[in-house]
DNA sequence: GACCCCCCTTACAAAAAGGTAAGTACCGCA
DNA sequence: TGCGGTACTTACCTTTTTGTAAGGGGGGTC
């Protein structure tokens, strides 16, 4: 089981948004759902380089339980699952843009090593 | 050791910045630092409901040495040292502001539990 | 028919994070 | 001398998180 104990008792604002987003990918599932507006698993994947599957599917589980992120499953023969942020994903991601601000200028600052993922590249 | 391999690539700046507060404390730490500026290490323990000594130690090392955190050590004979938010400590605060709206937010439309630390009744 | 793709799930294992308890060194109080 | 308070450090252990590898059911491709 991932993380059933979710709802403990929180002491700040703070402390219950970042239970919502720690984890090793969920910045960046939400960074990747916001600039695509709807992603499928396989596509998310190749956005996240290194994520397992396992993982994936573990994350957004849990966001889809956090209500951050809607999961649409097509009945098709291939299977075509599409996910996106509801409507809590993307004013937390707003929530969120200082904070990307402020690490961008951190990463400048310490000239910490940035990868690229060239998500503009295949979308 | 705490968390010696920081610095590692980044996908964007919510990475950069999440990885500096992620840790069960350091948001709590940021804005008891921040709601009374200087901060000694047993105010902050006792601020902190539930933290242990080492992972107070921890945490605050990793905050210093991410810049977040300034250490002043006084020497006295009872030992004696001030924590408080640098500059940087600050601004992230700044940018932390909106997520903490948010998980209140959260935690009002979800019924979530929340304490109350009652800083107030001793600060 | 073997292989790949789709979207996962499960079992197992490693790593990281966190917690507990005790020890350090010094002082004032009783 | 024993206790409480200052600010830690260290060793050990548990819990949580992440990673690895494999399987599964269906369809299209080579």
């Amino acid at each position: 089981m991932a993380k059933a104990p979710r709802c403990g008792p929180y002491i700040c604002g703070i402390d219950a948004a970042l239970d919502v987003v720690s984890g090793k990918w969920k910045g960046l599932i939400l960074w990747e759902l916001d600039a695509h507006g709807v992603r499928r698993f396989a596509e998310l994947r190749r956005g996240l380089p290194g994520v397992s599957e396992k993982m994936l599917t573990q994350h957004l589980r849990e966001m889809e339980k956090d209500g951050l992120v809607h999961r649409e499953v097509y009945a098709e023969v291939p299977p075509r699952v599409e996910y996106s942020l509801t409507e809590h994903g993307h004013t937390l991601n707003q929530a969120l843009a200082p904070l990307g601000a402020w690490g961008s200028e951190r990463t400048r600052r310490e000239g910490l090593e940035v990868v690229d993922v060239a998500e503009t590249s295949h979308g």
